[in-house]
RNA sequence: GGAGAGGUGGCAGAGUGGUAAUGCAGCAGCCUGCUAAGCUGUCAUCCUUCGGGAUGCCCGGGUUCGAAUCCCGGUCUCUCCGCCA
């Protein structure tokens, strides 16, 4: 969420962002914010003035029971319940306002970069980078989910049986290629200076505050009612809530973490031929990289990440294009993000295969996350997470491109990892 | 699942009704020539007319002039027993 204080302060540069972002009734929004801020404000000045007497009488009161005084005392103690009664009054006042701004911030989106274009949805998302061979297949290519069921690598129907639709069952090659994938990726984040960790599939209520999952996306995840946890959406969850509540010091910054997951999506409202095979899954797995920045770094880091990211797809020999995400694109929390899409030369589409943000403050004054600055203050921190990378459509990117006549070729560097190049 | 103990600042750790000790670490300044020590301030959050003021001892209620301290409810952690991969 962002600062009360940075929206009394940026009033124009919030409006502006929104606006990017075809935030609707921004300017209401906004206005409602600062003068239910104002009224917080004024109310706690009301409020501290009361408890000040009202603690200064305290104070008396106890001296002259110490010295025997009994009945001034007495005295003291009839004026200390009007004013307990116009206290009480007061924080009321003072909670609702607190309340009411707290509900407001939070339907508040963050505002994106400089860099990035005003815009409604995903046509509006600026391709800046594009790379990779697309195979030239002939005609007989097959999409992914006639492949996996041609070498009996993916059961779909199997998982049907076993649990419901969008929960695949890897089998033989299939499954050892999954493995390979996840990895050769921990190897890669590893080797860029990430530290690995495994991590909860399962997080509370508190950790889904965190990062922003709760309140607004609830129905999107699986919910253990029984023990009140969630189903994880993403790595990201509790790998950032590791630092919820933390203040670091500088130079621990920054923090890298990489972690592996699978992750649960209930995916409410998905449908059509977009979803099918591995398209869209209720579970699936995911390689994930979370950094905690200092914010002067944060910008380079996330090109950093992006660098990061284009070197496996490189090694993968995979086509690809990475988008810079126009301001109604960009997710809730994040400023600036870049979307990487992976050519399905079969299905004849771009299949988003990661994306990385930077979401400056926005999460970590949710998470309070913070730093000692060299003030010696606490200065909140920027964090950014990427993908690195997801695993089915990257699956389906291989099965897809590297298919051949005599079956689908093993790409290089994954072949030390497989044990075998070839499925067939 | 049963029983018990406990939750205090970045960390450690006092405090059992009178308004959060102390130590370590961090930050700023001063001082001093010796691998760094010493001194002073600062070191949770909010408000402020920049003088201060308020809040804060897991969360929410209650008793009281006054609660970290007493009472009720919740929650989490630890220990032991049980069960178990």
């Amino acid at each position: 969420m962002l600062q009360v204080q940075f929206i009394r302060e940026n009033k124009q540069t919030v409006l502006d962002g929104l606006a990017k972002r075809n935030f609707a009734d921004a300017k209401a929004i906004i206005e409602e914010v600062l003068t239910t801020d104002e009224t917080r404000r004024a109310t706690q000045v009301s409020l501290d003035n009361i408890l000040a007497e009202s603690n200064k009488i305290s104070k008396e009161i106890g001296g002259l029971f110490k010295s025997g005084k009994v009945e001034e005392a007495n005295q003291l103690k009839a004026k200390t319940g009007e004013l307990k009664e116009e206290s009480k009054q007061l924080t009321e006042e003072l909670n609702a306002a607190a309340d009411k701004l707290n509900e407001l911030l939070y339907q508040i989106p963050n505002i994106p970069h400089a860099s990035v274009k005003a815009g409604k949805n995903e046509e509006d998302n600026e391709e800046v980078f594009k790379e990779g061979i697309i195979p030239d297949l002939g005609e007989n290519a097959l999409p992914h989910w006639e492949l996996a069921k041609k070498y009996d690598i993916i059961d779909f129907e199997l998982g049907v049986k076993i649990t419901g639709a969008g929960f695949p069952v890897y089998k033989g090659k299939g499954a050892r290629l999954q493995r390979a994938l996840i990895n050769y990726f921990l190897d890669k984040n590893t080797a860029a200076g990430y530290n690995e960790v495994q991590v909860p599939h399962l997080v509370n209520e508190a950790s889904g505050f965190g990062t922003g999952q709760l309140p607004d996306k609830e129905g999107q995840m699986y919910h253990v009612t029984g023990d009140n946890l969630y189903l994880i959406p993403t790595a990201e969850v509790p790998v950032t809530n590791m630092f919820r509540d933390e203040i670091v010091q500088e130079n621990d910054l920054p923090i890298t973490v990489t972690g592996y997951t699978p992750c649960f999506r209930r995916e409410a409202g998905s449908y059509g031929a977009h979803v099918r095979g591995l398209n869209r899954l209720h579970q699936f797995d995911k390689v994930e990289i979370v950094r905690v920045e200092h914010p002067d770094n944060s910008y380079n880091a996330l090109n950093g990440m992006v660098e990061h990211i284009k070197e496996i797809l490189r090694e993968l020999k995979l086509p690809y294009r990475i988008l810079r995400l126009c301001g109604g694109d960009t997710g809730f929390t994040s400023a600036l993000t870049f979307d990487f899409e992976l050519y399905s030369t079969a299905q004849e589409r771009w299949l988003e295969i990661s994306s990385a943000s930077n979401f400056e403050t926005f999460q970590a004054n949710r998470l309070k996350l913070r730093f000692k600055n060299k003030e010696g203050k606490s200065q909140l921190v920027h964090t950014l997470n990427g993908s690195s990378l997801a695993l089915p459509r990257v699956l389906a990117g291989i099965l897809e491109n590297y298919q051949t006549e005599n079956g689908i070729k093993i790409p290089e560097v994954l072949v030390p990892y497989c044990g075998f190049d070839m499925i067939d």
